[in-house]
DNA sequence: TATTAACACGCAAACGTTTTCGTTGTATTT
DNA sequence: AAATACAACGAAAACGTTTGCGTGTTAATA
């Protein structure tokens, strides 16, 4: 087994000091032109590699993002880490990944255990309790000792930072709109229990679009289901009884979940009813039919979001603070088969 | 904004050494009582904790492991990480991932980049690329230098280390062993390019099963399909000379979109034709009909990885290397509605 | 009273870097 | 010959910890 060779070796057996060996590396024009050679033929030959952690204790720079999420095992958050990932390592960076589980504890334990020294920044969207508490004290603390940090997607008003966001809103306005232009009257709304800031806007917008098309807002209309355990009766229920002819929800699985099970009661999609679900994944894609999806670009939002966050970082010592930003992602229809598409571009 | 506290400010407000605050902070038998309560509660009202950096450097422990897999955006993938990461969280480990995005460069760049300090050791599986040009030397630098990796899925028998994986061609057998009950004659086999280790596993197992029960292989009747570019006239061409009345595939893509595709020809699934796929996703559980799957359980499997590793960093100080393992970890099948399931338990 | 033991604490090295500031020795200038 | 300049290098502090060992003080023992 080698070991792993350091500064110090090289200088001993070069007969040379530790400085004039790390001068030697980095072209130093304090040092000659021989003694940069032997130093670099040495180091190359032994694989020389400088120890991070010893860099970065020394220049109080990690090079590393602490990424925390509420869970991996789903499509848009992974798309999002993808995003940041692909543009850290652009710039140098590593990725620290957390997996919050939905739970403010460990989310609260994960930042506390990275802000110690680990990472220079953090990128991250809040979990669902911590969204349902409304408890962001770990992130005013991080913030005090000056670590930033950028939430996307799952945000809130309490903080000020630097946000990326979906125009969840204009999305789902723009997706009610669709639907009344093909003549449906009874629009659906299927989504989670309020307290998700998505889930929030998603409602507000497909609100908002009714009423400015004259539609009336029926409450019956709109359905809060639960993440797990939904095939229960109720939804088999709100499909009975509603003479419902569109329906909109706010993720992907409710949609194709729903769409099956319409379908398997004889509904003809789209022709008797139309679908249009958010995240466009592998789900959207592979669904029978293929599901019409609002697309978050959560690579797009990853890089911009990573953007942010190295922008700070590098620009922290500067003694003016930016004012923070909040960058919007636009959503973008993604027309397959579970809606009529007329030729008209939207 | 707070500055970060350090043993040296304690020390000095409290004017003791940054020995004795050291010591006190872990109730060192050193330290008087009364020392010791001093500190700590000075250590607790300002909120010390110590630099993980710092620590890192001097116990040359890091505490964090490695991840490299090929694709993030990916169930199964996401299902270890979840597994490696909630292993790992328990046992103090925090997870560093990274994506080899398929290429061998990137996975060379990603193991050296935190092969120097940032980790105590690494989980992978081997990107495509990685396994089609046979190239292990990153693999063998990083053990060179004692730190140890363990490989999951996808791996080679060219490296000696922990592996963790699937039981592959026992569970092709079994796939088309409940065909073959089912009195099926025409089996195919969809799988990819063969470079890869599991895909080489199941169609050794789809082999051995038509022969132990006396079924011609067919050579026709395996279609090699490449990752990307699904929907040509291949896949179709291929479904309409053969004959075949029951699939297995590698992957739950693969599956799914073979389903789609002869079911909007008119085929009844599974009445005509049955399938089957490996990795039991979120696709095979939304897909019309519910797709019957080789679940991988790919959690147990980052944990079972984690835990193999983590024993290892743990214990190799010890003078004796302990031999390495390979963990096997069985795959079991989810009945959905793209087989005829009868009631016999299998 | 002199010796010893226990206690409580501080010093300093170490982990592997980077960087400022000296300190040499040689060459150039006046 | 003295003063100056420069080139090439080393010493040491610093980042924030941990830890073996030395030291001073007090109390217990002979």
């Amino acid at each position: 087994m080698k070991t792993k060779i350091t500064l110090k070796h090289i200088a001993r057996e070069l007969e040379v000091s530790i400085s004039t060996v790390s001068k030697a590396l980095k072209n130093s024009s304090e040092i000659s032109a021989d003694t940069i050679e032997k130093v670099q033929a040495f180091a190359k030959l032994y694989n020389y590699r400088p120890n991070n952690l010893a860099i970065s204790l020394k220049s109080r720079r990690t090079n590393n993002i602490g990424v925390i999420i509420p869970d991996i095992v789903h499509y848009f958050f992974t798309t999002v880490f993808r995003g940041i990932e692909h543009y850290s390592k652009e710039r140098g960076y590593n990725v620290i990944a957390c997996v919050s589980d939905e739970s403010l504890e460990k989310e609260v334990i994960n930042m506390e255990l990275l802000a110690n020294g680990s990472v220079d920044g953090f990128i991250m969207a809040l979990s669902a309790e911590t969204q349902k508490k409304n408890h962001f004290d770990h992130l005013s603390q991080v913030r005090d000792y000056g670590i930033p940090f950028v939430l996307f997607d799952r945000v809130t008003d309490e903080i000020e930072c630097d946000k990326v966001l979906i125009n969840d809103q204009e999305a789902a306005f723009l997706a009610v709109k669709k639907f009344i232009e093909n003549g449906r009257k009874k629009i659906a709304l299927i989504t989670t229990e309020d307290y998700f800031s998505v889930s929030k806007g998603r409602e507000s917008g497909y609100r908002q679009a009714l009423e400015t098309f004259g539609l009336p807002v029926d409450e019956k209309l709109i359905l809060r289901l639960p993440f797990t355990d939904l095939d229960n009766g109720k939804v088999d229920e709100f499909f009975n009884t509603h003479g419902i002819d569109a329906v909109i929800c706010v993720n992907e699985i409710f949609a194709v979940h729903c769409m099956n099970l319409v379908q398997q009661k004889g509904v003809k999609v789209p022709e008797e009813m139309e679908f249009i679900g958010f995240t466009d994944g592998i789900l959207s894609k592979y669904a029978k039919p293929g599901l019409t999806s609002m697309a978050q670009h959560g690579f797009k939002m990853g890089q911009v979001a990573a953007k942010m966050l190295i922008h700070r970082i590098e620009n922290t010592q500067d003694e003016e603070e930016e004012p923070y930003r909040t960058e919007i992602i636009k959503s973008t229809i993604i027309e397959r088969e579970s809606t009529i598409n007329g030729i008209t571009v939207l």
